[in-house]
Formats: structure tokens, C-alpha cells, sequence
DNA sequence: TCCTTATGTACAA
DNA sequence: TGTACCTAAGGAC
């Protein structure tokens, strides 16, 4: 269930979990063994997360503990260099309390305290990269509205100037990077904007609303570990609807609402294939300009 | 038990 | 644009 706000909250996870403290590293599946075995016992020293990237930072050995010991400053303290983790489409983490079960055959990556277990399983990448590399993948993201940092100037630069649709340009991670296709169908709808319209027709002022409102929906969904994006008065409390019942969970316009009507016009929500995903939006409420 | 689908990306042609 | 990759859940039989 990978947008970016899920991933900043696991950054947020692992950090509370194993922060500071050595872990057991393993790979039951076998898929990243050598690279745990480098890590095994390692201290979990910082997180980091950019889109739908993670990275997990380990640093030296604790003393006395590692091969070749030295375990003093600067000792085995090399940079390890950092754990890249995307989950792709299918990819899921799952925590839990020590002890850890015995891992099912398909866990990538598991990290293990005295308190706490976490199971990585059916990630696109897992991979231990160097800081150059980690270097690199910043360097190919655009702006994340969850970055503190970070803000829409460099995402504005290249929508104002492409012919490409809105909705495949908030998909594109070079643009921005998070959103995914959950966010981007449901941000469109709150601000009225046609999936189909080229980047170069949005409004400095519509942009600047869309990115912050990507900002304030994406902490939520971080704080909640969930995507709602339905406004206190569309929802089904408000509403008097009964509840989204989904694996997904939140509250929604328009995403995975195919045929259903529109909460606010009650116009069927249309969906369409675009760039290999699936397209969500209410023709009435999201209308052409023209 | 099989088929479909899924909040993603990279690479080939 | 198509295809490969990774896993699990839900629904149709």
C-alpha cells in the first residue's frame, strides 16, 4: 500500500523501533543475504525518505562485537553505506513484537531486536547502495511535499511548461515525488481540475493550491497511515452515507469509484486507463476547459 | 484452485 | 507502448 505518505511513516517506524541500537539483519528468502550478513549487528543510526523511497542508514560495529573488532571511534565505523528500499506495487512491510515468528519463505528482509521484528516482503528493490548512490536517486526525484525542505517551484517549472497531461505529470516521480494514484486522482478532484488537462494550462494559483493541499493531506495520511482526503463535510458521518467498506481503508472522491455517483453532483465517476494505471475522476466536477 | 487486481517502476523496441 | 518483476487478497468456480 505504497504512496509517499507510507513511506516517510515507515522511515518514522523503523527509527522508533531499531533506531540506535544494533539489529539482527537477515534475508530468509535469501534474495539480500550477503548484504545482511555485512549488516548483521550493525547499529540502525538514521532513516531517510524521499517519494517512495527509503533508505535505512546502519553504521559501524558495536565494540567488541565486530569481525575484526576495533570496535572503537572510527574503528569498523566506515560508512556502511544504506539499505535502498522501494516497494513497487506489491511490496509490503509488517512489524510486530519480539519474539519474531520463523519467517515465511518469501521475507526479503527481516530486522530483529530485543523488542521488535520487521518483515519486509515482495519489494521491487532492496538493495545496500553507497551514499553516491543514495546521491544519485535524490538527484532524479522531484520535490516531495513531505520533505520539510522541499516546495513546488521545481515541480511548477516543468508542469507550466508540458503538454503532457496533468494526471501523468503528477504520477511522473521526477516531478514530484510521492504522489501516486491514489493522490493524484483525489487532489484533482478537490480542485476541480480535469485529469486530461496539459500542464501548461494550470494557473500559478491552482498549482500552488494543489501542492498545498498535497502537502497538508499527505502528513495526514502519514499520522494516520492511511489516504482520506474527503472533507469534514463530505463525510459519511456528514454525509448520512454509509462508510467505505475497501481493503484500502480511507475515505475517498473519486478513486476506485468507477460507476458510483459523485458525492458532491452525483455524476457517475469515470475511469479510464492512462499510462498503464487507472484514471478516476467525476466529468461534472472535473470539466474540460476547453 | 484459478483468475483478477493492486497505493510502482524500469527497460526494450 | 508493451512487458517483466515482486506478493497477497478476494471472488468466481
Amino acid at each position: 500500500m505504497p504512496e509517499g505518505h507510507t513511506i516517510h511513516r515507515l522511515a518514522e517506524d523503523h527509527l522508533d523501533r531499531f533506531g540506535g541500537r544494533p539489529v539482527r539483519v537477515s534475508s530468509p528468502q535469501g534474495k539480500f543475504s550477503d548484504s545482511a550478513a555485512l549488516l548483521d549487528g550493525r547499529v540502525l543510526e538514521r532513516v531517510d525518505a524521499h517519494g517512495k523511497h527509503l533508505f535505512l542508514g546502519f553504521g559501524e560495529t558495536p565494540e567488541g562485537e565486530g569481525p575484526g573488532g576495533n570496535g572503537g571511534s572510527g574503528g569498523s565505523g566506515e560508512d556502511l553505506g544504506w539499505v535502498h528500499i522501494h516497494l513497487g506495487l506489491f511490496g509490503k512491510v509488517a512489524f510486530g513484537p519480539a519474539p519474531a515468528p520463523p519467517p515465511t519463505d518469501t521475507v526479503r528482509l527481516r530486522l530483529a531486536s530485543g523488542t521488535a521484528y520487521m518483515d519486509l516482503r515482495g519489494p521491487t528493490t532492496c538493495a545496500l547502495i553507497t551514499a553516491p548512490e543514495k546521491g544519485a536517486i535524490h538527484d532524479r526525484l522531484g520535490p516531495d511535499p513531505l520533505r520539510p525542505a522541499d516546495d513546488g517551484e521545481k515541480a511548477w517549472a516543468r508542469i507550466s511548461r508540458s503538454r503532457t497531461t496533468v494526471a501523468a505529470l503528477l504520477m511522473d516521480q521526477k516531478v514530484i515525488a510521492g504522489v501516486g494514484n491514489v493522490y493524484r486522482a483525489e487532489v484533482l478532484f478537490r480542485h476541480g481540475i480535469d485529469p486530461y488537462r496539459p500542464g501548461k494550462d494550470l494557473t500559478r494559483p491552482e498549482w500552488d493550491a494543489v501542492w498545498a493541499d498535497l502537502v497538508a493531506l499527505m502528513r495526514e495520511g502519514v499520522r494516520n497511515n492511511r489516504i482520506d482526503t474527503v472533507r469534514p463535510e463530505h463525510t459519511p458521518e456528514a454525509m448520512n452515507r454509509p462508510p467505505r467498506v475497501d481493503d484500502h481503508g480511507g475515505e475517498v472522491y473519486v478513486y476506485r469509484r468507477a460507476q458510483m455517483p459523485c458525492h458532491l453532483c452525483a455524476t457517475e465517476i469515470r475511469t479510464a486507463p492512462l499510462a498503464a494505471r487507472n484514471l478516476f475522476w467525476c466529468p461534472t466536477c472535473q470539466p474540460p476547459v476547453n
